[in-house]
DNA sequence: CAGTGGTCTAGACCACTGG
DNA sequence: CAGTGGTCTAGACCACTGC
């Protein structure tokens, strides 16, 4: 008993706080108390970031990590739950923990929510993408706005057009900063069979965690009447996003146009 | 040590099991091994569903509940934590857990994702909600199945406008289960001032948990053209949502039909 | 079989709330 | 101040995976 208590005297709280306390920022004045599983996520965080694991590949143990940073098993467990909710990591039993991807992805496509109207997706088959466009031109001020960017700097634009059983459904207009995403040609992009966000991932190191869209109704003008084979002022779904790597780093602005006759946006709310 | 020893066989995962075993279904054949936790959420869930405790009232302390469900503290946190994360409980520290509703909702609306496009939404007034229509019907074959009832069961059938500052913005059409909502006048809905929901989980104990939505382009017809002061075929965001109360029971059947020139559907992908 | 994540416990202490 | 949720630990054992 006695040494039990001793145990626990030494391994409390406090002291735990103060072996990592050295890690973090010097609160000045603000109290600013921030668990311990907090810290640790920030650190595994910046681990990401710098591309210490792969996406794909297995990180260290639960264990081997909690070792890393002093903690108990856990205290650690807790922080990689934590990034597994954000979608940052994955858990699979009696394997390990996996950096998450957008490539070998269980759905193909994560962020897209068109579905058919028909229950069943998966008698359909994978779409078909083809890039219209890709050229680089100069940050208008709206664009450099939503990416974080100067008017003027140079940022690339693709456009392509995704169909479904050889109809063509979806309109895209993209915006990549040019910086990152130095050498993308159309040609890099035609050729890639698969997610586009995977192709970033592989190739430009550059990780799409997290996204906002803006949903509105609009009649489509005459280029995408005739690119989508449609009627002028046919009602499409306008899906405005915006894709985020981590630390909330504006990397894409997406503007899609969805044919809803045989589809629709699918939302879950709670 | 062997004092440690001894408790720690006394108390270990299979003896704790087996002590709330007698309270889930017997498995047939099928292993299917569930955690204590997810049994402890299931019970906490009837609890909800049997109105233990009503929306905005406080539950019992970890401690209470704990003791209650003969686990430790750690275990009933963990069903907690969970059914907090499904939005059915709202914890707050230094005071005690909660449960959800749609009164007192920090946000006003939860389910409703239109938002104005310039920025600040606080700038913006409540919506003024008119009642158009309300009537009782009896359900065609597409709301009974949407319902899970059968055609020509008793429906309730609204339909109101929403507007801000003073600009019609949203036409709703909603059904609602006749049984369930039995009494629900016009007059009713059109005095009560607060969500909609609202007055459901106090008059009617029906609380709506989760929903699904379709959204789709689609051209407005005459009706919709006249109530919203916009000309015909103007494009209108479909909203056709589906909600459920505890146990995936659906409740109401909403479509709504949003103008998105001042506004935009605000989505957030993960 | 060893290694991984997943569950559970007991106990201590911290942070926040309100009387 | 007592009561609540929140954090942390140490240690045990279970379930799953693959060699």
């Amino acid at each position: 008993m006695i040494d039990t208590m001793a145990k626990n005297e030494q391994n409390n709280q406090k002291s735990s706080t103060v072996a990592v306390d050295t890690l973090t920022a010097p609160d000045f004045g603000a109290p600013a108390f921030s668990p311990l599983y907090q810290q640790i996520k920030t650190l595994m965080l910046q681990s990401l970031q710098a591309g210490e694991w792969k996406p794909g590949e297995a990180i260290p143990s639960e264990m081997d990590l909690a070792t890393r940073f002093r903690v108990s098993q856990g205290t650690m467990r807790k922080a990689i739950d934590e990034l597994s909710a954000d979608n940052l990591l994955v858990r699979r039993q009696g394997k390990g923990t996996f950096v998450a991807t957008h490539a070998e992805s269980h759905v193909q496509y994560r962020f897209l929510k068109l579905v058919p109207d028909a229950g069943d997706q998966n008698t359909e088959g994978p779409a078909d993408r083809r890039i219209v466009a890709c050229k680089k031109i100069r940050a208008t001020a709206e664009i450099a706005k939503l990416l974080n960017l100067r008017t003027g700097d140079p940022v690339l634009q693709a456009q392509r057009i995704l169909s479904f059983a050889g109809v063509p459904t979806i309109l895209e207009d993209i915006w990549l900063p040019g910086i990152p995403f130095k050498g993308l040609t159309a040609e890099r992009l035609a050729q890639y069979h698969g997610p586009m966000y995977a192709l970033f991932e592989t190739e430009f190191d550059v990780r799409m965690v997290r996204a906002v869209e803006k949903i509105r109704a609009v009649p489509s003008d005459e280029e995408q009447s005739l690119l989508l084979h449609i009627e002028q002022k046919t009602p499409l779904l306008c899906v405005e996003r915006i894709a985020f790597t981590y630390k909330d780093i504006p990397m894409e602005l997406r503007k899609g146009y969805y044919l809803t006759d045989t589809h629709h946006y699918r939302n879950e709310l709670s």
